[in-house]
RNA sequence: CGCGGGGUGGAGCAGUAGUAGCUCGUCAGGCUCAUAACCUGAAGGUCGCGGGUGCAAUUCCCGCCCCCGCAACCA
């Protein structure tokens, strides 16, 4: 029996819509979750939101709503994110929980337990209408950049810091391990960091400033940073300390997570040490995705260059807005994506492409063929497997249209629908073969694009040429 | 200053010490089962620049130029 399998993504700070990073993330992450299972391994997938903290106290204000009502729309609109794009997570962890808020005060208790929580003054300049502290880096000409009539003030606070300098030596341990971060060069990057020394961070707020988060343990006059109980939600989601599921999955498991390349510090780093210091296993491999942009600039309102994942999934489709992420989006690293593009990859690889492929086969098997063909169990290539154990999602969809095109091939020089004519039997015999390859195209395609996998599956099963899969595009 | 990624045919990318490959686009041919799809072939690149080491470098080493990230509590 294969080793329990616990993936988990970041969740999305609720202080806007879902943008398509988001949607790349939850792909990712459903393909892999997807895969392990077809590989016949446990896993328990988690995602939610995340829905503390300053910001989403203004943008509630902003909106003019209560803030519940606010976390609870946003909450929502992830949801409904989640469903269009067909994930298959087994949880969904809100951080306003109060199951939630248990793990993050034990793991508060525990850290300070340990000897890393102490009280420490912060002074620093503050803006009254951002209501935050500012660095010196942040003023532009001396003032708030989002103020700029208002003069930040000096403001002296006493809060909770965490000892991240106590951990130096064990995240350089914990990073030396190839396979804590992927990409490589990503681990290098951080090691190198963690070498260069690491400064304790505030993981508190004063209450009476920010009260939207969870209280701290015995002291009421402070509430966690959002941080702090935010990333508690990987093992909070699984009922830690006590949860028969974080001892499957946790301790039993193996334990990744997807997040973007932004994340490093608070994943690898904040996070780690944190379960170091609470004493709980550390996440066996943090894997980082890149960011898209949109005609090479980072989306924008202003620059009117933003593509939503609620637009990719209402012209596209659910699995072609998949098939899109994963194949035409490095996995590592920054991907530009622009409409002409998209359709233009929708059009070869979906239309002309795998469609295509299964009109062309399903018709002549409907034709030719007196009742569904039965597909033979198999199992899968090293060089498709490899691929999705190794993040590589494009290069599994490189291997899978590959397959498609070598069967497109094969049709043309065996020539199926000429031999049924001349020699039935060889000619049904070879419709039959091209039928259970098809099925076992649509087989490696279930990570991917697991409604199209059902769709080719049923198609097979029932002898029946499907309504076009991928409807070409109206230009 | 520092750290990291990248510069390959019109566009987007892959790749390797020894005929440079894929997708899209272009052109020609083939096929007719299929969603004007599919298959084959062709045109198109001195693999950022300058040195070095090799019988041989786009691939290794050195220097330079250009582009893009990161430089922590912004969730």
């Amino acid at each position: 029996m294969a080793k329990p399998f616990y993936l988990t993504t970041t969740l999305p700070y609720v202080n806007d819509k879902p943008h398509i990073g988001h949607a790349l993330e939850f792909v990712q992450a459903d393909t892999l979750a997807r895969y392990k299972r077809l590989m016949g391994t446990d896993v328990f997938f988690n995602t939610g939101t995340d829905e503390h903290g300053q910001k989403i106290l203004e943008a509630a204000q902003k909106s003019g709503q209560d803030v519940r009502t606010y976390v609870d729309h946003y909450a929502g609109e992830f949801q409904k994110l989640g469903a269009a794009l067909d994930l298959s997570y087994d949880r969904f962890i809100r951080t306003t929980e109060p199951g939630h808020y248990a793990a993050a005060q034990e793991i508060w208790r525990r850290c300070e337990q340990a000897g890393d929580i102490y009280k420490k003054t912060y002074k620093g300049l503050y803006c009254v209408g951002d209501e935050m502290f500012l660095r010196e880096s942040d003023l532009v000409n001396g003032k708030c950049p989002n103020h700029p009539n208002m003069t930040p003030i000096e403001l002296e606070e006493e809060n909770y810091f965490f000892r991240l300098s106590n951990y130096q030596a064990k995240l350089v341990e914990y990073l030396s391990r190839p396979g804590s971060i992927v990409p490589e060069w990503r681990r290098e990057e951080a090691l190198k960091f963690v070498e260069e020394g690491l400064e304790d961070f505030s993981i508190s707020r004063v209450a009476s400033r920010l009260h939207w988060g969870v209280p701290v343990p015995g002291d009421d006059s402070q509430v966690m940073y959002v941080w702090f109980d935010a990333l508690t939600n990987y093992i909070s989601t699984l009922g830690w300390p006590d949860g028969d599921d974080f001892k499957k999955f946790w301790e039993g498991g193996d334990v990744v997570q997807v997040a973007g390349k932004d994340q490093v510090r608070f994943q690898s780093i904040m996070w780690q040490a944190m379960l170091i210091s609470a004493q709980v296993k550390n996440s066996d491999t943090v894997f980082y995705h890149g960011f898209i942009t949109s005609g090479g600039q980072k989306m924008s309102k202003s620059l009117g260059n933003v593509i939503s994942p609620n637009e990719l999934v209402a012209k596209y489709g659910t699995d072609a807005t998949r098939y899109l992420l994963l194949r035409h989006v490095h996995p590592f690293e920054d991907s530009d994506m622009t409409w002409d593009k998209l359709d233009e990859w929708y059009t070869a690889g979906l239309v002309n492409g795998l469609g295509n492929l299964v009109a062309r086969i399903m018709q002549l098997a409907q034709t030719y063929l007196a009742e569904g063909v039965r597909p033979e169990p198999a199992g899968f290539a090293p060089e498709y497997t490899s691929t999705l154990e190794n993040f590589e999602f494009a290069k599994a969809a490189d291997y899978v249209w590959e397959a498609i095109h070598h069967l497109d091939q094969k049709i043309t020089e065996t020539e199926p629908f000429k031999l049924v004519k001349t020699d039935e039997a060889a000619g049904k015999k070879l419709i039959t073969e091209l039928t259970q390859e098809l099925y076992a195209i649509g087989r490696m395609l279930h990570p991917l694009m697991p409604a199209t996998n059902e769709a080719i599956k049923k198609a097979v099963v029932e002898n029946k040429k499907p309504e076009n899969l991928f409807p070409r595009l109206n230009v």
